[in-house]
DNA sequence: AAACCATGTTAGGAAACCTTCCAAACTTGT
DNA sequence: ACAAGTTTGGAAGGTTTCCTAACATGGTTT
């Protein structure tokens, strides 16, 4: 379920990221504002990414070059995490026949 | 051969890992200053960090702990190394001795 | 044409980092 | 025992990095 250590963790300032990725800090953060990017923020107000970040911004910077809009890249984006969330949905339901099929209880065992 | 990718990568700064291991900025720039970790800097001089660093550090510090000084503990880092150069060096002897059995070449491709 | 998109740029201010120095409490070597 | 070294904190002063907000521009939709 969603191997984190590292590639996920929010460790890189935006500089880094500008370096990393070869686009301006104007336009990581507009993507931010048109919700395609979701960095954390540090104690003080800076802006924290991972490398997954890096990965989709790369990504974004791609789809542009290619007359995207941020607009519909979002839309791509919400309908791929919907997917994703399908396949958690199935998953789930499939483990819930599982657990029925064989009377299987969630509690720590029952009585 | 060392896969890097993320790991290794230094984009880590200094307020970041101190918050990752708990270290004051202070013990960081010291142990390095002492020549047990090796930041790369940036275009303005700030120091950057990878993972493996940040993992280093938390070993350094547990040492420390133990009363061990970073002259013993820098003794053992060298120690660790020359043995993984040995295991490097072992590697490359068994190649060179694979590459006469077989009468290989190393240049593109001999006349 | 008006509205929107994507980016650059500027300005002012705050956060994060940097080096250097002094201090203090220990520990070690002689 | 005493000098020398270790480890860490903290302050000062300076530079780099980051933040938001605003204005400008050229291109694209509507």
């Amino acid at each position: 379920m969603g191997t984190d250590s590292y590639k996920d963790k929010k460790v890189i300032t935006i500089g880094i990221v500008r370096d990393l990725t070869g686009l301006s800090e104007r336009q990581i953060r507009y993507y931010e504002e048109r919700k395609l990017i979701f960095p954390e923020r540090s104690a003080g107000g800076s802006r924290k990414y991972s490398f997954s970040d890096v990965e989709l911004l790369v990504e974004i910077a791609n789809k542009i070059e290619d007359g995207v809009q941020t607009h519909e890249i979002r839309k791509e984006m919400l309908k791929a995490q919907k997917r994703e969330n399908q396949g958690e949905v199935r998953r789930k339901m499939i483990q819930g026949q599982l657990n029925a099929q064989f009377g299987l209880r969630k509690g720590p065992a029952s009585k």
